[in-house]
DNA sequence: GGTTTTCCCATGATATCCCATTACATCCCG
DNA sequence: CGGGATGTAATGGGATATCATGGGAAAACC
């Protein structure tokens, strides 16, 4: 299960958006007719998607990171210390799957990411973001030249190197 | 089962309050007519919810946990220690559901809360919370500012940006 | 007997279902 | 190999169901 590739997708007057079929094809064939939509926790106006059992999973790695394996009757109990897999439940929804492919974009998440009469899903491997076309431009020309330095840093003393 | 989004319930003046669709989808099919609230133990002025077996679940693990496996017997009998989860179960009650979903909210809850006009419903995964809107409100600012704290402590050299 | 709870009906907004259309890719058959 | 046939993806829209809410009336409670 790996999101890939970025599509433009157009939103009709109802809201709805129709889920790539390279996404949809990701999703476990057990649970294709429901997914997870949740907001970015730390990029204002990015709105991230996974299947259900993905985003169940990330949480779950998320309480191991935090507690130990004793802490989860803790979590369950304690109302007033900060718990990351609670919040990021909070600012979750379980978003259906019409038959067609299409689900309606909530509006909380519409306003988030700025949508006018398009949204940009993108692939990031283990989950799938939601952005604002232009935005979603801006950050991909500003990466691409962190990427080219990225790689070009990847071996300092490299002898020979080259291609062919 | 995993309760997911937050959402803002208006109270009627009769007390009653909407479930919200996602939350009582999350309830066990065999049992949906009821559900459970109860006090913070830790949190005044939050109440939480759960289904009665999530709810039996979690005072179950709750025994495991303080006591040993022996613990149960020693509960059933022992009047004079101290026992959390019979503690919890003196805080709750069980609600019923009407027919189209709504519930009337006792007035010990409404009063724990602080309620004027509404209510606000959030996910926490395994379970649910009941706050007043202007609490929460504050509430989840501050958990955003941890929650990107957070975040950015989890990878100590990272140099790049990126979210989770 | 008056208050509270439960059941039922009503309503506006939204979401869902179903059918239709266009574009593009693949398939089939000669 | 070509050209029609078929399939799927993305989009549009009308009809219907569901959600959250309000309120009246019966039923239960003290």
């Amino acid at each position: 299960m790996a999101f890939r590739s970025e599509i433009l997708i157009k939103l009709d007057k109802k809201g709805r958006v129709q889920m790539p079929a390279a996404f949809r094809d990701e999703l476990p064939v057990d649970d294709r007719n429901a997914f997870v939509l949740y907001h970015s926790p730390n990029l204002p106006g990015v709105v991230n998607g996974n299947s259900r059992s993905g985003f169940d999973a990330m949480l779950d790695r998320l309480r191991a990171e935090v507690l130990g394996p004793k802490g989860s009757i803790k979590v369950a109990l304690d109302d007033e210390a900060f718990d990351p897999a609670g919040y990021l439940s909070a600012s979750a929804r379980t978003i259906a799957l019409e038959p067609d492919g299409r689900f309606s974009l909530p509006g909380e998440f519409a306003e988030a990411i700025g949508v006018a009469d398009g949204v940009v899903l993108t692939g990031k491997g283990e989950k799938f973001q939601l952005w604002n076309p232009a935005r979603w431009q801006a950050r991909k020309e500003a990466d691409r030249a962190k990427m080219a330095a990225f790689v070009r840093g990847l071996a300092p003393e490299n002898s020979g190197g080259g291609d062919a």
